[in-house]
DNA sequence: GATGAAACAACCACGGC
DNA sequence: GCCGTGGTTGTTTCATC
């Protein structure tokens, strides 16, 4: 994970689609190497996917908003039944697993906010391990599409030895 | 926006590097039809870019949070002066600006929690229109990739003019 | 709008440095 | 580990229905 590896991290969260050829010439390199580079980022699990991105508003889901759950009991099978449980929904975006007040935030994108109403009494308040429900419409959402290795320390680059995350670069190939 | 764009849509954002003619030949119609209705995906707005997605704690991110902030006093120039800040912060993944009792909703990710304190207490509360902060930690963050378009009712076929939300605009490609 | 064929450009494995 | 080249594949345009 040197300074090439990070950059090819932020060209390729900013844009997915470029070539490798782009690619390459943007960093100076060969369209070989940069290819082989790529591949190795995916093998070590550092880019997971390529997912194309849609303007919600656009595909008839122009209402968010955030639900703050709170369960009872708060055990591990009852968060983890209501986890799978909420993820499969079709309204659902996104679920955060959270401390604090609450034990879960829900990230849902619906029709309008008859919907989102809809969502919450048909859907959420039926299942009877809630204990607390708390909505907030979201009015913006600025989501940052890359995201860059942080300042002020690089990511581990290849200290041996060190039991960090299961020592990516294990095949010598 | 018909049947056929739905699933279009679908399948690109479950995996966006797949070929036109995979697409083409999961859906049965011929590659050149299949480029032409994609094409028209990103003419209308309704895909709005293609990213890479990165699994943060192999690039140096492991620990996440949800920082939320109450302003004061919470008027336009303040939320979008604040935003705007926050936006630019380097370990923010996404602001969600919230109606209740907090105004915004950060979502970062740091490198470990002492970091997190850190971004705390000299990021956020060194500004003054800070009224309230209550942070709390991410044990789980499930991300759905695909949104579908919802049952129960058809997206508007293409209403130009409404603006999203305003943020980064769509890399045409 | 959808289709098929031909020009064009990119990808990818290989051998050499 | 990085680079250039040749064979292969996919994309893109155009004429046609």
């Amino acid at each position: 994970m040197d300074e090439l590896d990070s950059a090819l991290v932020t060209l390729l969260q900013r844009d997915a689609r470029q070539t490798n050829r782009e690619l390459a010439r943007a960093l100076g390199i060969a369209p070989s190497t940069c290819l082989e580079r790529v591949r190795a980022l995916h093998r070590r699990g550092v880019i997971v996917g390529h997912h194309a991105k849609v303007d919600l508003s656009r595909i008839g889901r122009p209402v968010q908003a955030l639900v703050a759950v709170r369960l009872r009991p708060p055990n591990r099978p009852v968060i983890e039944s209501f986890q799978q449980f909420v993820t499969q929904l079709p309204e659902t975006l996104s679920v955060f697993v959270v401390s604090g007040a609450e034990d879960f935030l829900i990230h849902v994108a619906v029709r309008d906010t008859e919907h989102l109403h809809a969502f919450v009494l048909d859907h959420l308040t039926q299942r009877r391990e809630i204990a607390d429900v708390r909505t907030s419409v979201v009015f913006q959402h600025m989501h940052k599409p890359v995201a860059e290795p942080l300042p002020g320390r690089s990511a581990p680059s290849d200290r041996r030895g060190r039991g960090g995350y299961g020592g990516p670069d294990g095949d010598g190939r």
